[in-house]
DNA sequence: TTTTAAATGCAACCAAGTTGCATTTATGTT
DNA sequence: AACATAAATGCAACTTGGTTGCATTTAAAA
């Protein structure tokens, strides 16, 4: 899955190829972890402007080559890989000491009542620690 | 609990009662859902200064009068009570249809695992659907 | 009643994210 | 290869949540 061009990417998810978003889906691929807007505004510095990064993320999410993360902070960060379709069996970490999201994959999915009259459709969870590498 | 006045709070917590603050408490006592500043803004109309408002926000969440919550909405919303101590059996619903933000105590405390060297403080939770009025 | 630290209001600010519009560019068609 | 056209870009201006510095006011302890 990881193997694939952004070509290839941008070309299977039917999204035109260009410059902006050749060098954006790089950056993507190369990074591990959830990037916040201001992570991807330095490392894309002059390249891109502000709102065609915006309009950018929003089409890669809906395309389904990016997810968007609330990790608490107040703000959005965005990673690489779609979200399961059911929401139940992803989750993300929260480094306390360095900032860092991590995306992981739950092998059970959460189970939770909610009270009578309730219905849930999706179940997102923000675990916050510290990481292996702090 | 709930049954304690405005002023009798703010008493116990060791703050000041002043006039913006029991207006303040005296909306959140009123109001069974999750409010936003905008929410707050409205409400509170003329009474209350921008800079104030969030600076008693910030108070009363360090008293324990209230706290804050993440809905996932890009923006935070504020609840009357104290989240628990080990953060591990409180969610928060957020109903897709009217936006409301219900916190409820969940029966069970949520078990996750992590990968190794990884070390778990807290957890939080949103369950998106569609509450029970909607 | 006086004193003083804490709370308030105001204006100015910052950062994330959005919108309208004119210009440019990727791609499908001849 | 040249053209047409819809989509993508860049720019400026804007909105909104939230913060900060500072002078003024006020709660409450002495």
């Amino acid at each position: 899955m990881n193997r694939m061009s952004h070509e290839q990417i941008l070309e299977r998810k039917g999204l035109r190829k260009t410059k902006v978003r050749k060098a954006l889906l790089h950056h993507f691929l190369q990074m591990e972890h959830a990037q916040s807007y201001s992570d991807l505004q330095l490392a894309l510095k002059s390249e891109i402007d502000k709102s065609t990064l915006y309009r950018n993320l929003t089409s890669f999410e809906q395309a389904g080559i990016i997810h968007r993360i609330n990790d608490h902070s107040g703000t959005f960060k965005y990673a690489f890989g779609e979200l399961p379709k059911n929401g139940h069996d992803h989750a993300h970490f929260v480094c306390e000491s360095c900032d860092t999201v991590y995306c992981m994959e739950l092998s059970t999915p959460l189970e939770i009542n909610v009270p009578d009259g309730f219905k849930t459709n999706n179940v997102q969870t923000i675990i916050k620690g510290v990481c292996a590498k702090c």
